[in-house]
DNA sequence: AAAGCAACCAACCGCTATCGT
DNA sequence: CACGATAGCGGTTGGTTGCTT
């Protein structure tokens, strides 16, 4: 139930009552109505003018957010965290830039993901989110194991895996090169293609399961009726596909035919390679480090790392 | 069954940028 | 240039739900 709070902006104006915590259906309709026939914009005239005690704030808000049409509910699909955990190494808590590459998406959502499951992890790791150490970690386990999941829903279709030529996952090989998602060589536009056919969620009120549990990464991924053949991976109209002289990876929209370089964003492979025989972390990791004294109980536990 | 706890996420708040006058 | 209105962004909070004990 929403709140109600007296607010008297100005002495000489009348007190209105603003409401304030959760929309009911009966506000929704009334901001979708408007919006349906007025269109967005000026919004503090539009609360106003919609019959709605809302601030203009609060309106734009929940339209963004949660009312938009093209708003996409659900949990985040194994690519779509991929992307969030790319680009936030990027560019940090620019959550807004980073939403623009997932259609869909808001920044309320990624915000929120980050800081509820990622944050969660660096938090139990005794590491800063914003770390180098936690960077590397992210790099050099969460990342090959997100690709190891959306490898694994499509490699009983494929002869050819993508870990077996590129060495995505620790526990399919010595070594992890983590590799990363390059935006900058295709066009903009075509970086939400990756996401062209999202899954369509459930409803919000379903709780979104961890991406940690391996179970729920999976369920999240497409059911797709396309499947391309060796070396690419297919997911929906995006296929992985490795290249085993380059030990490169890369997004491949077969609807459109454009491959996203996963090799030159930002996370240089060669800065996060991980050797488990040699107990020998590029990534400023050492055996017996902190890394291999929390790997089995957080974040690389997912299920089986 | 119920209390405690954690996870999730919608919503709020403060601040800054931009634009029009 | 100054000022106010508006839009947008990122941090934070509080309510709900589900799980555990």
């Amino acid at each position: 139930m929403a709140a109600v709070t007296k607010r008297a902006c100005n002495p000489n104006e009348e007190e209105i009552d603003l409401r304030r915590g959760p929309w009911t259906l009966e506000e929704d309709t009334l901001l979708i109505h408007y919006i349906a026939s007025h269109g967005e914009g000026h919004w503090n005239s539009l609360a106003k003018c919609a019959g709605l005690k809302r601030t203009g704030k609060s309106c734009r808000l929940r339209w963004l957010n949660y009312l938009k049409p093209d708003i996409k509910r659900g949990n985040l699909t194994p690519q779509e965290q991929l992307m969030i955990l790319e680009l936030h190494s990027k560019w940090g808590n620019r959550w807004s830039k980073i939403a623009q590459h997932l259609p869909g998406r808001t920044d309320n959502e990624i915000k929120n993901y980050w800081r509820t499951r990622v944050q969660k992890q660096a938090r139990q790791l005794n590491i800063e989110s914003n770390s180098k150490r936690f960077l590397d970690a992210v790099r050099c386990f969460w990342m090959p194991t997100l690709l190891q999941k959306m490898e694994q829903s499509s490699s009983s279709y494929l002869p050819t895996t993508l870990s077996s030529q590129n060495s995505a996952s620790p526990s399919l090989s010595p070594n992890c090169s983590a590799p990363s998602i390059s935006l900058s060589t295709s066009p903009p536009s075509k970086v939400s293609q990756i996401f062209e056919h999202p899954i369509n969620g459930n409803s919000s009120s379903v709780r979104s399961p961890s991406i940690f549990s391996s179970d729920s990464l999976i369920s999240q991924l497409p059911q797709t009726s396309e499947r391309l053949t060796s070396p690419t991976h297919a997911f929906d109209h995006t296929v992985y596909s490795s290249s085993p002289a380059l030990n490169d990876c890369y997004y491949v929209d077969t609807s459109s035919g454009y491959a996203y370089d996963m090799e030159g964003l930002n996370l240089d492979p060669a800065s996060a390679i991980c050797d488990f025989n040699n107990q020998q972390f590029d990534c400023q990791m050492t055996a017996g480090d902190w890394m291999l004294d929390n790997m089995t109980d957080t974040l690389w536990n997912m299920e089986g790392m």
